[in-house]
DNA sequence: GCTTGTTTTATTGTATACATTGAGCCATCA
DNA sequence: TGATGGCTCAATGTATACAATAAAACAAGC
């Protein structure tokens, strides 16, 4: 069963916060696995038509994507799917890296048993994604590990920023990113969750440091040319 | 001439996102000066007269407001002024502590002269507002100075996290702050600018550290009890 | 044939009408 | 006199109709 037609059927029943929140997370989640991928078109009508709401709900929702930085609202264009630059992934994976670390003493501190086995699986469940070659919920589920991590922190603003940053770093490695070539791949993520289960959380800091600095590593950050240049250069020259 | 009267003026010859845009500003003004206090509510028919816009438009503002935290959205109640839990102060103070601290050596790295005379000015507008008793405008300023100071990291996307997070310190200071005590007193942000002038991000971070552990001890953490809190404790009883 | 001007169409921006629901008020009854 | 029930009203949730505008298709001229 497609999301739509999942967000369609519990539609009758579910009060209408939660039937929007739904489709939220349906357009949400498409954006991040990349299977909307950046510079997508999404019609206002289109989207009112597949999820079974008028044009105002979908206009709210687009709006939340639109603060979050997943889609783009071009005045009198509509919304599309955000096509980071190479400057915005700068400023992501250097937010990632001051407050992802920053983190990790905290979370150290806070680490059980419970938590460990939580992340411990959710790892485990991402390399099987990545060796059965699904990359969307492999690309969800390193995420997921991410903004879990924070959540662990016990700081709510910061978890849902460190979420926000996740988000965009999806779009990110759509863009720049080689296909096939998976952020966080290794065993990063199991070594890290030993070293926050030792309450290291300085080790830990340093790895995460280390972890996010190979994944913006891999990107190849080539910003594409523009189309028309000749006449920029016309004016310029 | 009034807020609304000024949005209005310009509305004739304004596009429609500015009109919007100049609404919200309106709006997060005097949310932040705390003209408008926590649990203030704010009716969409009213806003709507008051600026000459349809619900629509206002509805829109609001929902962008709610997602910065500065109005709460209750379903089929509408929209208030938030009131900061006594959790959530910390967590936004944590979370300056971390970012805004953690941004001193890239300030105090690109800080040039005319950068620091920006901010001194700043700081002298602040003190004479505050000499003059103009707390909003004092209010204001104290939080533009520390949003500015983010911007200057050349992060864009910390410095507009930065940003929410200083409305929101302001909606907290309301709550929870001495009436009369205003955060940022003393010479502290002239101190500040002084070790970022002379390139010192290590002093500077550990100035700013002080300066808002400084501002949150000066809280008085007391959250209000419940109204009828009797009926509660004999379900938990 | 390519460029430019015009018409058409498709899509978003805005407002308003209607439905829904929570709050306040009043009357009735214990 | 106080509480509970229903009733009225006010405010929000939602959808739709209309207006504005940018893109696209098309036609005309060079």
């Amino acid at each position: 069963m497609s999301d739509a037609q999942a967000v369609k059927r519990s539609a009758s029943k579910a009060e209408g916060d939660e039937r929007h929140e739904a489709i939220y997370r349906a357009v949400s989640d498409a954006i991040v696995e990349q299977r909307l991928k950046p510079g997508a078109r999404l019609r206002e009508d289109a989207l009112a038509d597949v999820f079974g709401i008028s044009r105002t709900g979908i206009r709210k929702i687009l709006q939340r994507l639109a603060l979050e930085q997943l889609v783009t609202l071009t005045p009198r264009r509509g919304a599309s799917v955000t096509r980071p630059t190479a400057d915005e992934a700068k400023d992501v994976f250097d937010a990632r890296q001051l407050i992802e670390c920053g983190l990790m003493p905290d979370v150290a501190r806070r680490m059980g048993d419970k938590e460990a086995a939580e992340l411990r699986d959710m790892a485990k469940r991402e390399r099987q994604a990545l060796r059965n070659g699904e990359q969307s919920v492999a690309i969800r589920l390193s995420a997921d590990f991410h903004v879990r991590i924070a959540q662990l922190s016990g700081n709510a603003t910061l978890a849902a920023f460190v979420e926000s940053l996740c988000s965009r770093s999806s779009l990110i490695l759509a863009v720049y990113g080689h296909p096939g070539h998976l952020g966080c791949e290794s065993h990063d993520h199991d070594d890290l969750v030993g070293y926050l289960e030792t309450g290291n959380g300085e080790r830990a800091s340093a790895f995460m440091s280390r972890h996010l600095k190979a994944i913006e590593a891999s990107l190849s950050m080539v910003e594409e040319e523009e189309n028309v240049p000749d006449l920029q250069q016309i004016f310029g020259g």
